[in-house]
This record gives C-alpha cells, structure tokens and sequence, in this order.
DNA sequence: CAGAATCCATTCGGATACTG
DNA sequence: CAGTATCCGAATGGATTCTG
C-alpha cells in the first residue's frame, strides 16, 4: 500500500485545475488563507483578534484581505454599535467550505516547517 | 446533522494557521497551487504541457514557479538529453503530499466558479 | 523543446497618521 | 476598538529576445 497511487478522488483531467478565475488570485494574497482558516477555528472573530493572531500583518493590509474576502462572500462583516465599538467577522457557507478544504493543507504546511526549522 | 459544526481535525489552536513560514509565500505565488495538482493529476510532465494547460503564463513565470517548487523541495526536475530537449517534472513525496491537500481546494474553487459564472 | 536573461508596468503590502 | 487614507519601496509577473 505504500506504492498505491493518491486515494483522493482527483479528476483525470488536469484542466480542471486551471482557469479556477479570481478565487485563486484572492487565496493567493497574503494572509487570505490563513485568515479564512483562522476564522473557522475561532468564530466570530474580532479585527484586532484576527490581528494579534497574524502577529506581523499591518492593519491596511489585513483590512484590505477582510475586505476583499466578504467581497467574494466569502465572509461576513457584522458591526454592534457601541463603545468601544466592534465588529466580528465570521465565515459563510462557501467561506467555511473553503476553510475546511483549506485546513489540512495549512495544517501539512505548519507541520512541515515545524518538522524542519527547528533551530 | 446540518447544523453540526465542521467534522475534520481542525486543531482548537487558530495559531497554528499562522507563522507558517515561506511555503505559504510559494503557494500564494502565480500558479503554484495549480502547477502541483497538474502535476499530480498527470504524473511526470514537461513545460509545454504545463504552459498549454494554465494557457495564461508567461515562460518566464511558469519558469521561475517551476525553480522554486523545486527549489522547495515539492518538484523535481529530470533532464532527457537530446534532440529536441525534453525535461519533465515530477513531484516528490512531500509535492505529492502537499497536492493530494490541495486538491480538494481546487476542485472547490472550480466547481463554485463553475455553478455561479455562467454568464 | 526548454528555458535563461533582460526590461519594465503594475501591483502589493507595509508604515504612518488620522477618523468615528 | 476598528478601521480609512495616503504614500512609497519592494516584489511580482508579463513581454520579448536569445540560447543550447
């Protein structure tokens, strides 16, 4: 068994895996992923929350990804009024579709470089 | 059973999606997601299939992603002297493994651009 | 065929300062 | 707290040309 083939169901044709349009391009700026998987592992989660957990994001950059993210209906932005105010981000239901595919591949990624750079 | 939160192994520590080091800048480079599933959808494959399948990229882009997969370890590289040259890419077992968790991402990016950009 | 090299427009993201 | 607005340097990716 250690020489199957990968048990996942992938399509036979890769051209499945090109023209995936503007998604892609969203998933590729920086902290999208880890944000949508961040959000899924919290709830609703609050902007300086988010923040904290990146540790090295700038406000304008993680506000432009949250922006961009509940653009695509990915998130949702929910604002109680109040002092001091709040707003809690949370994922819909493609957001957390998405997220779920995307935690083992976050996962994978923070075990490998766990395993290695251990300096 | 609708309403039961996401099933997978999710760890209850959101941190462990940040911090994720450089492998999340790869993979949020152009095409580098897409050029692991090609490859482990096709098995060894050369440039030109690659560049045909995406259709969009640049030699010069294809060519850099193509070095710093390998450079990271997730690709290799074997050279068939002769005429005309011929090079194919494969992906190592950390490659594969890496695709195998990508996959499902892309399939689901596909599938939603798919149901909803009809126009 | 498979790229390397070069040049360049554009974009992206960080720092900073300010608002409600 | 939760951003927006502005500015700016760095980096990215595309077009083109050339090589083995």
């Amino acid at each position: 068994m250690a020489n199957e083939p990968a048990q996942f169901d992938a399509p036979d044709d890769p051209a499945c895996y090109c023209r995936l349009g503007g998604v892609m391009e969203l998933l590729s700026s920086k902290y999208a992923m880890q944000v949508l998987c961040i959000v899924n592992a919290t709830g609703p989660t609050r902007f300086r929350e988010i923040e904290s957990l990146l540790g090295d994001a700038s406000t304008s950059t993680l506000s432009a990804r949250l922006d961009d993210l509940a653009a695509a209906d990915l998130l949702t932005r929910t604002q109680y009024d109040g002092i001091p105010p709040r707003v809690e981000y949370d994922l819909t239901d493609d957001g957390r579709e998405l997220a779920e595919r995307l935690g083992p591949v976050l996962e994978w990624v923070g075990e490998r470089e766990g395993a290695v750079g251990e300096s």
